[in-house]
DNA sequence: TGTAAATAAAAAATGCATATTCTAAAATGC
DNA sequence: GCATTTTAGAATATGCATTTTTTATTTACA
């Protein structure tokens, strides 16, 4: 459960490390975090400790209650519903601003990264059940390239916020891979759509996929099989 | 320059009133905050300085520079733009929800926030040229209530990220109030479309009360009278 | 003599051990 | 069995120690 991700400072650090886990469902959504308890794991001291879980308390991906520390924040259908939501109406505002202002070396940028992502193993056997981290990567990069010519650095901010968010929940989807889904071919008909400058298609594509990983979770849920409350 | 407030643990006192301090503009955007001095003047330990800085850094508020401390975030025309455009998109679509599903009581809760912001005094004596703490407390209570009818709480929380940043143009607008602008009147259409169910209006009109605010700005830096780079 | 590099001193940020305060649970009494 | 007190555990706060950055000064070189 120890991943040392290094960095400049040493909070820094921590708050990766901490991120990576909670994004990654290795920490269950609810739990409590223990200051001291996550000093020894990461060998540090309760400043660094504390004030890593502030930023990731205004991350939204941990819970706060003064005098009373900190837990993950815990997820629930109600919130996937209107995150999916959200996340398709945030992202249709980038995908419409990046096909109307996007150049040459963006439809380069969203090939190379599409064609990344589709090389990378999808697991590895260390981890089974569990999206590899290269392919998260590979995965994270490619959306990001898809709106990278959006010309508002606030809207990338909103969905850069809610596509954090939706990590957690798609981490959930691969464990129980009941529906058989080919990712590869819906992320290569976003880009085709983006690449003809097609934004209505592209919009309605994404909605697809999202709501895609969405009913997964839903379905599970209902078969009883599911982590989630509501 | 002290204004202490009150509240459950230090640091989230400290972290309010930090918060109120940068929204108000009392603390100048970029200027750097020496851990010590604020120590001194909030009269708390380094921790909770730290904490609640840490806090507001994620939030946007405060930039954080790895072993080189805290700075106020700047702010800046391009960002203006930004925010602007930004922030008109996500307010539509919190409108657009809130006309389309606001009950009674939503009717209701925005007439009394509507006219409990009329009846503030914009300004007191103590602090000339500068919005009345009540006044700001009613006019974001006023806002929150438009889109109080909602169903979606990310889209709320998009927005009062947005709007929390916009407030820290909005208090440079008071000082430099060359262009006389009826805010009452403004705000009372706004409200008048939203009870009569016209979104579209109600989104236009919100659109054109978000690009005053920031022509006053521009106008103002044109005619060199401005705080702001770029 | 002016400029620039190198070094030394100061200031500031980060990290830690410890003390204090608060919460929650166990134990005691009514 | 319920309420109150006690106690253990945990969160919060502090001051100091350590490390890093910045500033000021000196020294070398053109």
């Amino acid at each position: 459960m120890n991943h040392p991700i290094l960095s400049s400072s040493l909070t820094e650090s921590v708050y990766a490390t901490l991120r990576a886990d909670i994004l990654s469902a290795r920490l269950d959504p609810g739990q409590k975090l223990k200051i001291k308890d996550l000093c020894d794991r990461l060998s540090a001291g309760s400043s660094a400790v504390r004030e890593a879980l502030s930023r990731l308390g205004s991350e939204g991906l941990v819970l706060l209650e003064p005098q009373r520390g900190f837990r993950v924040a815990p997820l629930s259908m109600n919130e996937l519903h209107d995150l999916t939501r959200t996340r398709g109406q945030i992202e249709a505002l980038c995908i419409r601003d990046a096909i109307a202002a996007g150049d040459v070396e963006w439809e380069i940028g969203l090939m190379a990264a599409l064609h990344r992502m589709l090389r990378m193993p999808k697991e590895v056997e260390s981890e089974p059940k569990r999206y590899s981290q290269a392919f998260t990567d590979a995965h994270t990069a490619f959306h990001e390239a898809l709106v990278a010519a959006c010309v508002s650095p606030w809207l990338l901010t909103l969905r850069r916020l809610l596509f954090t968010q939706s990590e957690r929940y798609r981490a959930l989807t691969r464990p129980l891979a009941e529906v058989e889904r080919d990712l590869d071919k819906e992320h290569r008909l976003i880009a085709d759509a983006a690449l003809a400058r097609d934004a209505d298609r592209c919009v309605a594509l994404m909605e697809e996929h999202l709501a895609l990983t969405a009913r997964i979770l839903i379905e599970a849920a209902a078969h009883g099989s599911g982590p989630l409350s509501d």
